[in-house]
DNA sequence: CTTGACACCGTACCATGGTACGGCAACTAC
DNA sequence: GTAGTTGCCGTACCATGGTACGGTGTCAAG
């Protein structure tokens, strides 16, 4: 399973061929060097490294954020605490979209139970058009 | 305070001249004619439409939304049902995105609790890099 | 009447996360 | 040995919501 060629790598690792290029230009994984003959060769860590990508993005980091973590374990060695950090860092992030969401979702609710009593002009509309 | 200039119309709604010049070529806002002599005039009209778009962005509609909102209100007269039923459908769509946003936190948080033990290998990263 | 400030307009650029296309090289299967 | 499939590479494009820039036109104040 070693030695593939782009679209094998991108085929395991569940993308398209495009992402994979996407990913070496954002600098997410290395390009293999291009022997003067014949295709790129990607090594399993390719696959490793996409796979990883795609849980990290899946739980709500960036490509930019998951760029660091990928050097955390692949590169520098394990800095555990660090990752941590991120990681809560992130949850507060995350705590803050949901509590803007919340408001969001409460503010525009509140404009469609207004809604219920047959008047002629509409609350919603009333509400975002209104001069305070 | 009407026949603004864009820039005294900008001042007024909140925004920069940049974006009242968006906000037309998105269609959101209509270009007033331009004279043969002089600048454009703004009616008092593009400060309360721009309003109602600021208010429409902070509970959660997006341009291509508020641009409808801003027909029912402004254009075709109001339709208090359509309104509502558009508001619903954002409601709805808050509440997945509310929901996906505590999924993520939630495996963040099991992946931050399980990182107390002090292991010398980082349990985010080994999730994230598990091959399963 | 000149200078500075603003308007006008097209276009390019920012971040985010990719997707698509066109032309050419290389490999594979019949 | 030739067709068809991939690879390679640069570049352009998608949506989203703007921001910036360069050159020119117009206006207002001193």
């Amino acid at each position: 399973m070693n030695n593939l060629t782009i679209g094998q790598a991108a085929g395991l690792a569940g993308v398209g061929v495009e992402t994979i290029r996407f990913y070496e230009r954002q600098g997410l994984i290395e390009q293999p060097p291009k022997p003067p003959e014949g295709f790129r060769v990607y090594p399993a860590e390719t696959i490793r490294k996409i796979r990883f990508i795609r849980r990290a993005k899946q739980i709500g980091f960036t490509l930019k954020e998951i760029r660091e973590l990928l050097g955390f374990y692949f590169d520098t060695g394990i800095s555990c605490a660090d990752v941590r950090e991120r990681a809560m860092v992130k949850i507060a992030d995350m705590e803050a979209r949901i509590a803007a969401l919340k408001r969001m979702k409460a503010a525009l609710q509140t404009l469609v139970d207004e809604c219920g009593n047959g008047d002629d002009s509409c609350p919603i509309l009333e509400s975002l058009a209104d001069d305070d």
